[in-house]
DNA sequence: TTGACAAGTAAACGCTCGTTTACTATAATG
DNA sequence: CATTATAGTAAACGAGCGTTTACTTGTCAA
């Protein structure tokens, strides 16, 4: 048993998140693994059966953190008591955990890469992308803020607003995060915008000076 | 004199927007205009050719719409002044502009796409993109909000984060409109987007429509 | 009318691509 | 020990790559 098929994947992915699929050949993976391509097709039976792979596997880290982290893999439609009772504490928490995800985990963020070189050529790279890092994180907010007004947890406002103006922010600081090399700061950026954008629009906050806080609607 | 030159350029950007420069064949360029490929080196002396000849020409349509704007293309530190009484009116009509330019002007569009999709191989389109994309619009609009704080036109509050609640946003719908084909709804957010951002952070809190006609606050 | 030039075709160049084939070394298994 | 499987090399395959060359047009000024 060996781990040259998992070596192969991780560095043809690397590749990929830099050149894009089309720019790496079968040669230059298995040149910077120091093996011929000839070894290379005793593990895949093609080169776009590495990418396929790839994909595949990401599906399987995606679908293990979407466990783990407890976020509803069904929309707010199919099943949404999942999107009660959140709290600010967990959405802090979530979206630092996305942000290092997709910036720091090595897998994680060659594999973003990659889908944004591929988005505009393959149909299910761009849906992927869009799901996993421009419109879908945004549209679970959406669902979220919504039922934080309700229960009284944010204040009255635009849900598809208020999931913009939380997520967009999280989103351009992952892709600011591509060509900064400080990391460290980058985090304190996101902490210092979610503190903000809770301060603003939680409802029991400290937060009192444009509008008292409790007991205005009847 | 021929405007083959000019198709030539104008197709090849297409395909480099689509699937990356390396994945576009001269022979696709050619066979998308009807030519032969022999026929386009009539015209430029190489693949890597038509590359920097359309960067060249978005280094100069960029510097006409910066004269017509009148954006300062000096930095804050070279040319404080320039960044001085800039109204919320004008912000707003470049902002709507900006977004326009980059996802409705088809040069503009696809010399994004495909700055996007070169930016993690050439350090110079990496620096493009930030600079146009990315970090340069958030850069700018921190300067311009640090004045508009210290004369008053915006209430007390950290400039950078500041910048990012509101460019953030506007960067994120334009990765949206990617993927999206309703462009009015995404502009319709885009003005919501503002209206609310400048409704949270003026200072003189009239919620100043279109035209500005009179205070109505006190 | 002629000659130069601009614009395009068709074919070939050397090279690299993804893939296949024939063969080798090593190690485990009966 | 003989067998079988695994993991690798080296070379070849046809196709397509970017580029060059030789040749064919059409245009237009001298």
């Amino acid at each position: 048993m060996s781990d040259t098929k998992e070596r192969i994947l991780i560095t043809a992915l690397h590749l990929f998140a830099s050149d894009g699929y089309e720019a790496v050949s079968v040669s230059a993976i298995a040149g910077q693994l120091g093996i011929t391509k000839g070894a290379l097709y005793r593990h895949y039976k093609s080169k776009r059966d590495i990418f396929d792979r790839i994909v595949e596997k990401m599906y399987q880290l995606d679908a293990a953190r979407s466990r783990q982290y407890q976020v509803p893999e069904d929309t707010y439609a199919a099943a949404p008591a999942a999107y009660r009772a959140v709290s600010i504490q967990s959405i802090r928490a979530f979206t630092l955990a996305q942000f290092s995800f997709w910036t720091q985990d090595a897998f994680a963020s060659d594999f973003r890469r990659m889908l944004a070189l591929e988005q505009y050529r393959n149909a299910e790279m761009a849906a992927l992308y869009s799901q996993c890092i421009v419109s879908g994180p945004a549209a679970y907010m959406k669902d979220v803020f919504r039922e934080m007004i309700l229960d009284g947890t944010l204040r009255e406002a635009d849900p598809e607003l208020l999931a913009g103006a939380y997520y967009a922010p999280v989103f351009w600081l992952i892709q600011v995060a591509d060509h900064c090399a400080d990391h460290r700061k980058l985090q304190e950026r996101l902490s210092r915008h979610i503190e903000a954008f809770f301060a603003e629009y939680a409802r029991i906050d400290c937060h009192t000076e444009t509008e008292p806080s409790v007991s205005e609607k009847e």
